[in-house]
RNA sequence: GGCUUGGUAGCUCAGUCGGUAGAGCAGAGGACUGAAAAUCCUUGUGUCGGCGGUUCAAUUCCGUCCCAAGCCA
């Protein structure tokens, strides 16, 4: 079985590059989107439309329910549990489309595998790290215990200092060990493998951000919000990703008025395209081609 | 037409009691092992509206003109 990994900027019109390639071929779409896994956000998130589902098999699609949340760990594992069954049915051909690089990064290069930190723990360290003498005493404690690792995370970066912490305090372990030993292990990816990235020159790709906005404001956006705060999802995973978070300031009156709310989400997926376009461009696999 | 307040980085603005300027945002570049559409880092020379004057020196003071907003006619 072959698997194509289709990445790139959000707008870049991988799904469509990719389902033309699946139909042609008689591959399957398995999703490889942070958003687009979960249920309920559907304008924000650009899922493929039912159109497109129809054209050829869609998988790992908006299947995590409210209250959920998901994280790349369970997306490498759902991935490797789906491929087998891909294959039973004769999939020969398998595009994994989508803009998360830390998810394809799972699926190539695995996960080391750690307890769940304890609930308590993981909001124990969140609040203190909201402080910020309590952040840089956890920084303080992260390099007392694992030097390697702090030197890779910087003293503000509250996330992945949290995160550092949950592993030593749950497992005894340096989480700069763990990634040592895994690194060691020879787990290559067990499917042919090729990558492709669709590129466009930035103001192009701008262009598109652009009538994307605007076809997803058209299409009630903002009354989708509406709806997920109604059934008591404003704090969702999902809610916190672009487009959704803006019409949350929106509705709240923080951003007054509609030029300025388009104008938000038009920045905030600007930055996202940056990020993504700065994750793959380090990737010497991938084979860049230009679509018109 | 008169008065007032402004005109400083792409945008919003700070500042220089005269020695040619800095923040936030945007932009650009980067990092990334269970929230990743998240989180974080690096990066600021621009006729300081134009033209004159005073001065060793003007973006800063003075004059004048232009532009914008407000008030009065």
């Amino acid at each position: 079985m072959k698997v194509t990994f289709v990445v790139g900027a959000t707008a870049s019109g991988k799904s469509e590059w990719a389902i033309k390639r699946a139909e042609a071929c008689g591959g399957v779409i398995v999703n490889c989107d942070s958003v687009q896994i979960y249920t309920h956000v559907q304008i924000g998130a650009a899922k493929p439309t039912a159109s497109d589902r129809h054209r050829c098999a869609h998988y790992l699609f908006d299947f995590v329910q409210p209250p959920n949340e998901y994280t790349a760990g369970d997306y490498q594992r759902d991935f490797f549990a789906l491929m087998p069954q891909l294959e039973k049915q004769g999939a020969d051909q398998v595009f994994v489309v989508g803009g998360t690089g830390f998810y394809f990064q799972a699926l190539e290069k695995g996960m080391y595998s750690v307890d769940k930190a304890p609930e308590e723990l993981a909001q124990e360290l969140r609040e203190k790290a909201g402080t910020s003498d309590g952040l840089s005493e956890l920084y303080q404690e992260l390099q007392s215990f694992d030097p390697a690792s702090s030197e890779k995370i910087h003293a503000n970066d509250q996330y992945r200092i949290v995160r550092a912490l949950e592993i030593i305090r749950t497992t005894g372990r340096k989480p700069s060990d763990l990634k040592k030993e895994k690194a060691a292990q020879v787990s290559s990816f067990p499917y042919a493998l090729e990558k492709v990235g669709i590129h466009w020159e930035r103001g192009e790709l701008h262009q598109r951000i652009h009538r994307r906005v605007k076809t997803m404001l058209e299409e009630g956006l903002i009354e989708e919000v509406k709806e997920l705060n109604k059934l008591g999802l404003s704090t969702w995973a999902p809610m916190s990703s672009v487009g959704y978070k803006e019409v949350q300031s929106f509705l709240k009156g923080e951003i007054k008025t509609m030029a300025s709310l388009e104008e938000s989400i038009l920045i905030s997926t600007r930055q996202l395209a940056k990020r993504q376009i700065t994750w793959f461009r380090r990737d010497p696999q991938i084979q860049w081609i230009t679509v018109s």
